[in-house]
RNA sequence: GCUGCUGUAGCUCAGUGGUAGAGCACUCCCUUGGUAAGGGAGAGGUCGUCAGUUCAAUCCUGACCAGCAGCACCA
């Protein structure tokens, strides 16, 4: 039996048919088999799913599938993995002191970290780009042999290529260690990889950028130099993804900022915002959203002390983990006994548990929802920052909300349900949930994680089934959920959080007297759902571009004059629409109207009402909507009426 | 914080070892024009900061600051 089960392999294709071949037949003999165009057109190929080389021999009954450039995801995989061996090689080959590392395949594209002592310019990438179309051209075989680990360290001290000296090294016990050859030139790597270096398309990659990386991720051991490249299937496809990067480019909220005006940045205060009046138009519009959402939804807003003693910080165990990335702040007290060390509050936490603490609760009080727009700092690296995203001061839609571990279900439900409701007015209309379970190192008891991390999955499983699990992820006080909603064009920004808290309530001994009598520990849930609004404000700026939906434009609607006749008209008009709450300009300057109108599209207002001498006859507008061709001359009262419903926020509808 | 790059008018950028230029914006004048740029004139800069080299530095060198890309970090 055995002797004949060595002897021969049975191979299903995908279709259900199968074949017999000789033990240790290959894909590509098998590809070669059913046609001479699949043999052609095959890149790799899946042996029992696994994707594989075609060259790999197959020893038992297996599932195989050919992949061709038609299996998308199989195909970018492979031609971004061989593109970055191929990079390496062209490197090698110019640079041949140039020490190699690792190179894998990302979203959307690939790298490769090298070490050299000279660093690559963007000339450098030309010249790079150049010699991988000669390897591509020359279509070299790309073979595959397995090493033993001796032979492959012993090959690596004699060529000097440390990094994969160490590399070798790490791979496990009883892994097989491939060398792959595309042409002359090898490398260690697990595969797959393609037939032959022809089969990356010529005409479809690019290298993009060289930035600095640390060997393994450590920032304490050597500094690297990276490149990055991208790689498609067709001339077409890298097109397209250009074409998407410019447009991702041009809505850039540090760019949009600037055009609108609505915010900026200076050396004096790096990662600290000076807000204009138009971009602060449109966050206190969100602001003013927010509040009336989590009133509610049964908040009570609060507001706590930026400049605190160190003691409190103390007592919530911060200062221990976090004083690096605290601002401190002294004073010049001459007569004071003793130097007073204050912190700017890097979060909100402890000052709320202050204001729960502050008198004697009951379980009836509970759950006790305390929500902050906490303004907070922290000392964030200084290569971290980056325009509204990362900054250094920023204000939280915080709160927390006090509870029995018999609440957490419910309560995380409500959260979950607020803030898909939220997301959806602002525009987001699907959002991700990752799920994050307790951590090696934690504090409190399992049966307490067992409850909490119970009630967090319950609530979600009442929304959806559509939610990751992050085994092992979560803080070390508690399991959490985070939210990742998905913009205009597909990226996803972590936003959400919550988060079930049982050590700062013991760290700060908050209380609470039960039914029965006893005092006990609330649970203490941390949760936001914009995160930061100066981050969020940088989403939704590139969410929509600029062109903010009516109820947030900073400035809703511009006046403008055709004649000057018509000046003291349009202040009437702006007076009206202002008295309706609304966000107006007026532009009386001596321009033409086609100047004013396009000025007004370019810089994004919803609505222009143009205004000459018959509109200040008939107490008309002539209404312009962005985005809209051609305009309605609508009765002043009308026009105001129409436009105010319009810039309702999408609560108050 | 690390590596590389960048810093010139409000904005976008050009430029030079002998103290600077364009377009847009701004101001004024002409024009009062009906839905995406009318014409003319003018004003505006300590060339990121501090040192050094040089007869002379915005330009070369160094340090620092900030920004950009990536890495690392993100309670």
């Amino acid at each position: 039996m055995s002797e004949v089960a060595e002897a021969h392999v049975t191979i299903t294709l995908p279709d259900g048919a199968t074949r017999t071949y000789g033990t240790g037949v290959t894909g590509a003999e098998v590809a070669a088999d059913i046609s001479n165009s699949l043999a052609k057109a095959a890149l790799a190929c899946r042996i029992d799913g696994t994707l594989s080389d075609l060259s790999r021999r197959i020893e038992h009954d297996a599932e195989l599938s050919i992949v061709t450039a038609k299996d998308e995801a199989e195909a970018l995989e492979l031609i971004r993995h061989d593109c970055a061996h191929i990079m390496a090689r062209a490197v090698q080959e110019l640079w041949p002191a140039t020490k190699v590392t690792i190179g894998p395949v990302i979203d959307n594209g690939f790298y490769y970290d090298f070490d050299r002592d000279e660093p690559f310019t963007e000339d450098d990438l030309a010249a790079i780009e150049k010699r991988m179309r000669q390897i591509i051209e020359a279509r070299d075989p790309v073979k595959t042999e397995v090493w033993t680990r001796a032979d492959a360290i012993a090959h690596y001290e004699k060529t000097g290529e440390p990094f994969k000296v160490e590399l070798v090294e790490a791979i496990p016990e009883g892994q097989p260690i491939r060398m792959y050859w595309h042409g002359p030139w090898q490398d260690l790597c697990r595969g797959p990889h393609l037939v032959h270096t022809g089969q990356v398309p010529a005409d479809a990659f690019k290298l993009m950028s060289v930035a600095g990386a640390y060997w393994r991720g450590d920032s304490s051991r050597k500094q690297l130099q990276r490149i990055y490249g991208t790689a498609f299937r067709t001339r077409k496809d890298l097109e397209a993804y250009l074409h998407m990067l410019e447009e991702a480019a041009k809505r850039d909220h540090r760019r949009i900022g600037k055009q609108m005006d609505l915010f900026h940045l200076q050396e004096e205060a790096p990662g600290m915002i000076f807000w204009h009046p138009n971009g602060w138009a449109v966050y206190r519009a969100l602001e003013d959203y927010m509040r009336r959402r989590l009133t509610a939804a049964g908040y009570k807003e609060i507001k706590t002390p930026q400049v605190v003693d160190r003691k409190l910080w103390e007592a919530s165990g911060h200062w221990d983990k976090y004083r690096e990335n605290m601002f401190l702040a002294y004073v010049e007290e001459e007569h004071a006994k003793e130097k007073r060390i204050n912190a700017l509050k890097p979060m909100n936490c402890p000052c709320h548990v202050q204001i729960y603490n502050h008198s004697l609760k009951s379980y009836r009080d509970l759950p006790l929802r305390l929500a902050e727009f906490g303004s907070c700092h922290r000392y964030e690296p200084s290569g971290s920052m980056h325009g509204l995203m990362r900054v250094r001061g920023f204000t939280q839609d915080d709160a927390h909300i006090f509870c029995t571990e018999d609440q957490i279900e419910d309560e995380t439900a409500r959260f979950i349900e607020l803030l898909g409701s939220i997301y959806k007015d602002l525009g987001f209309d699907s959002f991700d949930i990752k799920f994050s379970t307790r951590p090696e190192q934690r504090v409190g008891s399992d049966e307490i994680w067992d409850k909490a991390e119970a009630a967090l999955e319950a609530a979600v499983r009442k929304v959806t089934n559509d939610y990751t699990v992050d085994p092992g992820e979560g803080a070390f006080y508690g399991p959490k959920l985070d939210f990742k909603l998905t913009d205009a064009i597909g990226r996803e920004w972590q936003c959400g959080t919550f988060q079930a808290d049982f050590n700062l309530p013991e760290r700060l001994d908050a209380e609470y007297v039960d039914a029965d009598g006893e005092r006990k520990r609330p649970v203490m849930m941390h949760r936001a759902i914009l995160g930061s609004f100066e981050r969020f404000m940088g989403i939704v700026i590139e969410n929509c571009a600029g062109r903010f939906p009516l109820w947030l434009a900073p400035v809703q609607a511009v006046v403008a004059t055709i004649v000057s006749d018509a000046d003291g008209y349009a202040e009437r008009v702006a007076a009206e629409l202002r008295a309706k709450g609304l966000r107006v300009e007026t532009d009386t300057r001596n321009e033409k109207i086609n100047y004013k109108v396009r000025e007004h599209s370019v810089a994004g207002v919803p609505v222009i009402l143009a205004v000459g001498r018959q509109e200040v006859e008939g107490e008309t507008v002539a209404v312009r909507r962005l985005g809209e061709q051609g305009q309605r001359v609508l009765p002043l009262a009308e026009a105001a009426a129409g436009i105010a419903a319009d810039a309702t926020p999408p609560d108050l509808r």
